[in-house]
DNA sequence: AACGAGGACAACCGCAGTCTT
DNA sequence: GAAGACTGCGGTTGTCCTCGT
């Protein structure tokens, strides 16, 4: 874990703080992911998109296993390994749980290192298999072919909204994930009408009309039912933007507002 | 108890692919 | 079609932990 450090942006990198991960969590909880780059100025984060989507993927994503890793976890991925080669997320796809990141560790400090025992062993005792030519390309072909298969069904359950519904079919954890699909909501919405009567006048004029044109593409039947299981809480519930952030220094937004609760429910 | 080596894993960086303008 | 922005992937690094000496 690397020790927290404000780089020369402003942004904050290394280890993640609880509270941090508690903003991160709640805000894609409720919101989504709908735009990494965004987010953070949302959820009070004073991150990079970059680092909020890999804590996110890697960490706090809901059904994420770490560690002690079973006997035939170990096996699969080592015999997709063999198949696939480096590819992490096609590997990952085909483990319910498992990060690319995490199999990726698990690799380099287990198995890298008892593949080179067994070929070592095997050179020594029988001639090695060596590879059918043309089936590794099928093979290769096969695991392209997966890697883009696994990225549109999304079978670590990855939240974003914008393939979220027809990419989660047939997707193991596609139950779960739905559940925290989102769609653009009703808050984003609001910011809109936020920005828009204060002229948007400390809001990054680029950042505004992507987020506009995001909501007007996806806004499709937001109201019906945008949030399952929470709406109740969440229409009652005032979000209030975290300003313990750049208090003073000018280089947040939230820091004009304070807080959004007032216009949440216009 | 102190120390060093290696393991474990979270996090960063750079690049490539895809999407948008 | 070009350029820029965004996203995701894979390689690498940094730091804490564990274990053996």
């Amino acid at each position: 874990m690397r020790a927290p450090y404000i780089d020369k942006n402003g942004l904050k990198k290394g280890a993640w703080s609880e509270e941090e991960d508690k903003k991160l969590r709640d805000y894609i909880l409720r919101y989504g992911h709908w735009n990494w780059k965004l987010l953070p100025k949302f959820a009070g984060l004073k991150r990079c998109g970059k680092s909020c989507r890999l804590r996110w993927m890697n960490y706090l994503r809901p059904g994420i296993k770490r560690g002690n890793y079973t006997k035939q976890e170990e096996e699969l991925i080592a015999k997709l390994h063999d198949e696939l080669g480096n590819k992490w997320s096609a590997i990952a796809a085909k483990l319910p749980g498992r990060t690319d990141n995490g199999i990726k560790n698990f690799w380099h400090t287990h198995l890298k290192k008892r593949n080179k025992t067994n070929a070592a062993n095997s050179t020594q005792n029988s001639p090695r298999i060596t590879y059918n030519c043309k089936n590794s390309q099928e093979a290769l072909a096969g695991a392209d072919l997966n890697c883009k298969n696994s990225q549109e069904a999304l079978a670590s359950s990855d939240l974003n909204c914008k393939n979220s519904q027809e990419a989660l079919a047939g997707a193991d954890l596609a139950s779960e994930a739905q559940k925290f699909s989102r769609k653009p909501t009703t808050f984003q919405v609001s910011a809109v009408h936020i920005l828009e009567s204060l002229g948007s006048s400390s809001w990054d004029s680029k950042d505004f009309k992507l987020l506009q044109d995001r909501i007007n593409d996806e806004r499709v039947s937001t109201y019906a039912d945008p949030f399952g299981g929470f709406q109740e809480c969440f229409w009652t519930q005032p979000f209030l933007l975290d300003t313990s952030y750049g208090q003073g220094d000018g280089s947040s937004w939230f820091d004009e507002w304070g807080f959004l609760s007032g216009y949440l429910l216009i």
